[in-house]
DNA sequence: ATCTGATATTAACGTTTTCGTATATTCTTT
DNA sequence: AAAGAATATACGAAAACGTTAATATCAGAT
């Protein structure tokens, strides 16, 4: 098991390290959802949902349209989080 | 996508969100390793690397035996982890 | 019982995360 | 242009993290 890109690995991780950034990709691996939809579903504050997505999008786990005057979230690499998390899911 | 234990797969990530726990990891991948086979291999104090192989127990990825006065550390999920790892490896 | 090698634990300290509040930006509508 | 809706950013406090150095533990050999 050769790791060539870790920062780039590390990063993932620590995107979907924290409990709300986790539930907001697992939401947008339904589908694309605005920032307004998100903070309906978790339940956070406006701000939080959007310093999380920040974080999301540093790390290059999402990417944001524009929408009128909404911005619309979506993985970037939705197959790869989807198996990510589903094999984490099958785990024990 | 229905995440049901959110905080064993944070975990998870949290455990492999440091570049050095990463490292471990990919090694212990390979084959399992006692603590100075790591400590070797990594370049790092010894001291450093059973406090990273103490948060990746911590967090369920690893687990140790006993073998004299060494302890062998191992992936308690290997195929997760190295399925996780090629996803991760293949982005992009 | 003592020494030694291998590993773990603890304390200290700087850095990073997290989350709240407040404020700013940007688009749309009037 | 002004107001309102949707979202982003700035800032600060508390908690969590990462690293080093020092010390403790524990199994095996003498």
């Amino acid at each position: 098991m050769q790791i060539s890109n870790a920062e780039e690995i590390t990063g993932f991780f620590k995107a979907l390290s924290n409990i709300t950034r986790l539930k907001i990709v697992a939401e947008l691996a339904k589908n694309d959802k605005c920032v307004s939809d998100v903070e309906n579903i978790i339940g956070t504050r406006q701000a939080n949902i959007s310093q999380h997505l920040a974080v999301l999008k540093k790390y290059g786990v999402v990417d944001c349209r524009r929408d009128g005057n909404m911005r619309c979230y979506f993985l970037r690499q939705p197959e790869v989080v989807k198996n990510v998390l589903w094999l984490l899911g099958k785990k024990e």
